[in-house]
DNA sequence: CTCGTTTGCCAACACTTGTTGGCAAACGGT
DNA sequence: ACCGTTTGCCAACAAGTGTTGGCAAACGAG
């Protein structure tokens, strides 16, 4: 399968796409706006991914790419998986471009939705004292992983865009790895 | 001042308003859908509030309506936040058209922004052990209320979804606790 | 070179959006 | 009963959207 000059132009869509995605959502950045980014008509983004939630479907593509844990010690996986979500957050615009969208459109979230419980879920299946909490471990980490995200990159709350890295991992890795591998205390729940 | 006709349409659209906003985000809520819910005409909501944006900005008008927490014990302000938290989310859909719209609109994340400054910020800063730190605390707070309202309302992640109330007052209370009150661990941040 | 295929642009469509102006009916103080 | 004000609807506009079809130029195997 030889290089096709096509391919080119493919890749520049993309890219722009992913761009006006993760910083404008889905209804706002338009088909118009990204083809003048990547320097082509309109109609050609159409030939090449067939319609709107397509080319979106195309650029939103994601992967957590979470490490294999399973060497490290237990007491060290939250920590670890802070740092990772950390790193990966920082270069790469696809997951902004799924969560910006998550929030007004079924389809992104029920991505959204697969690539947590299939990614973290395993992770937590390993991790969890009880196997039949998997799940819940695995959606509170989501909480504390996505409402970092959600503040840092999206709302840009000052206080948590200054959090230096050092810092972020040092505070939310202990909240982690008690969702991963603590004990529910039932205490906190009496109405006092 | 004797209470006009109009007012009952003003209160209608407001309600229909709130919950297209709420469901739909701002860009996919149209004003003649909204005039529809309020059984009226779509050049009425004009006439009312003048634009989208004011009736939007109407329609979000929001207050956490944090408790006094003043004569709280110090050990407990996490739990008595959470708590709060969870009861105000449930029935006002106020605070997710503001969500749902501020992850597009940077005026509405604005909002989010003074909001959750304006009313953590002080909680946090009477916690805090380092006046310095308040804000970082207050910030790490919203990272994981914030966090759970996306999860549990916006994605619908089902693990979040299902979490009973009092389960879920259980883990994030320590948490929120923490970031309250606790102390920073570096030793988390040392890359092994 | 030849000619089918690929790659691209232009123009236009059908539709929805926020928004406006005019006109009819209901209201309400005098 | 009168008449200015309020409340409402209808029709339309201008702008922007995703999307389509046709046609020209570049390509590339024979």
């Amino acid at each position: 399968m030889t290089a096709r000059r096509s391919d080119t132009t493919r890749a520049a869509i993309l890219a722009a796409a992913r761009e006006r995605f993760a910083t404008d959502g889905f209804e706002r950045a338009t088909i118009r706006a990204i083809a003048a980014d990547a320097r082509i008509d309109p109609s050609m983004v159409m030939r090449y991914f067939g319609n709107k939630e397509a080319l979106f479907a195309a650029a939103a593509d994601f992967d957590l790419r979470l490490p294999d844990l399973s060497e490290t010690p237990r007491e060290e996986v939250g920590a670890a998986l802070v740092r990772h979500f950390l790193h990966r957050w920082e270069g790469d615009e696809t997951l902004m471009a799924l969560l910006r969208t998550a929030v007004t459109k079924e389809a992104a979230a029920e991505r959204m939705r697969s690539i947590f419980a299939g990614q973290i879920g395993p992770i937590a299946a390993r991790m969890s004292p009880d196997p039949a909490q998997a799940a819940t471990r695995a959606g509170l980490v989501a909480t504390q992983m996505l409402g970092f995200a959600l503040c840092r990159f999206v709302l840009r709350l000052p206080p948590v865009v200054e959090l230096p890295p050092e810092e972020a991992i040092a505070w939310f890795s202990p909240t982690v790895q008690r969702y991963l591998t603590g004990e529910v205390d039932l205490y906190f729940s009496h109405d006092r």
